[in-house]
Formats: C-alpha cells, sequence, structure tokens
DNA sequence: CGTAATACATCGTATCGCGAAGTATAGTAT
DNA sequence: ATACTATACTTCGCGATACGATGTATTACG
C-alpha cells in the first residue's frame, strides 16, 4: 500500500489497538498486523507523540522479569477517533471525485461508514 | 480534514484532475476546491513530481497574452489510480478495524469501491 | 550455548505539504 | 490614472513524519 496513504491512518489505528483494553507496544504491532503494518521505531514514535498530545496514558508494569509500558486511551484519544469517522465522509467523496463514481444516486453506504 | 489523511490523496486527485481532458495548474486547483483543498506551492510542485515520475506530460501554449502550462495525463498515470483503487480495499478494511465494524456480513459495498 | 522472540529507545535521513515571497499580465473598480 | 483583484507560474525554507539502523536487556528454546 502507498505510504502516503498509511500516513493518516497509523495514529488512529493505534489508538483503535488500545481502546478496548490497555496494550503495550508489541501487542500493538501484532495487532494491527492484519491491517497495516508498522515498524517498531514508528509505532514509539507514535505512543510517544499521543502521550503529549494527552490522547493516551501511560503505566509501566511488570510482566515476567520485563518491563511492559501499558498504554490506556484517553477521551481526548476517543475523540481523535470520532474525528477520523467524520473525515471519511470526506475521503468518501474524494474517492469518488478519482473514480467518477456519481455522487447523486447513492443511497446504501452503510458499509462505508456512518 | 486531517493534513496526513490528505497526504495519500492529493496525487491522485491532481491526475484525477487531468483524467478527462488537459488542465493547467490554476484549473486544477479550483476543480479540486470542492474536495479537497491545496495551495499553489503544493500543487506544483505535485506537478513537477509527476512529469518527473512520468505520469503526467507538459505541453505550454499561450492563452490571451499569458503562457499556460498544460498537463496531460500518461499510461503510468492512470495506472497510478488504477493502484489507488485497488488500495481502497485496504483502506476500508482498515477504516472497520478503527470503527471496529464487522467485516464479515459486509455483502454491498457498490458505493464504496469497485 | 547460541539463536530467536520479547520489549523498548534513539538517531539520522528522506519525503512532503505549505506558508511566504516573488514575477508578470489582464481586467475591474475607485 | 491608479489601485486592486484575478490569473498563472516559481522558488525557498520550515516543520511534521515514517522508517531503517542500531543499541540494550531479558526470557525461552533447541
Amino acid at each position: 500500500m502507498d505510504i502516503q496513504l498509511k500516513r493518516g491512518l497509523l495514529e488512529v489505528c493505534v489508538l483503535a489497538a488500545i481502546a478496548d483494553e490497555d496494550s503495550y507496544g508489541y501487542k500493538i504491532i501484532k495487532d494491527m498486523k492484519p491491517y497495516i503494518e508498522l515498524s517498531e521505531s514508528t509505532l514509539y514514535t507514535i505512543l510517544k507523540r499521543l502521550e503529549t498530545a494527552d490522547m493516551l496514558s501511560v503505566r509501566t508494569a511488570e510482566h515476567e522479569g520485563r518491563l511492559r509500558k501499558y498504554y490506556h486511551i484517553t477521551p481526548a484519544g476517543r475523540k481523535r477517533i470520532e474525528e477520523f469517522k467524520s473525515d471519511w465522509a470526506e475521503m468518501l467523496s474524494i474517492y469518488r471525485f478519482v473514480t467518477k463514481e456519481d455522487e447523486s444516486h447513492v443511497e446504501n453506504n452503510i458499509p462505508c461508514g456512518p
């Protein structure tokens, strides 16, 4: 997949990966892998960025002798996901512009989003 | 709209704007405006990039005393649009991961893509 | 005993969108 | 007449970002 296309999804995917339950770096990468791949350096950069933006909080815990940093989504993080959902409508409109699909008689677009 | 989300669309939108008939910078911006906005500096950078990548060809013509550079899409440019269409399926899959939509019983996804 | 997997961190690089500023002409308003 | 707006293209530099390379440290496995 085109790298530029990935850019807008990475951050929100990381948030989605911790939305249901707290998670840690290595697990996030594995959970995201079927959908979108990212390197460790990218992930930890994103996590740091999201923490600075107060979209997640961090808690360090020991797990079998190793340290793990568990990430927890904040209300701001959930808001970010909601904003992505509204952006999706715009994305669809642009997609149709590119593919020259007729936008006027689209009735059933449920699978694409709200 | 999120800037990062825009990134993957800009290039392919410019190609879409010249796909039906040759166009020039200023007109491309105006045609794209209802869907996605971009500054002149961005556009001309993209046009140069697409030209280098052989996705479009350029022809200079005079129009009412002023010079215009008309851009014409090449087969490589059309291929780029086709690749975007296939990428869209992946995008949808990621969208559903983020929104936790059930991917298993999606039958009618016509309005979203091919 | 070495290799792979787990787990996190940092640095430098390349790409890219965009604001700012510049050049030039044609049409419109004051 | 003069100023402003629209048209049309160009270049520079900044900031954001993804990622490969590299490093550190522990556990598990053969």
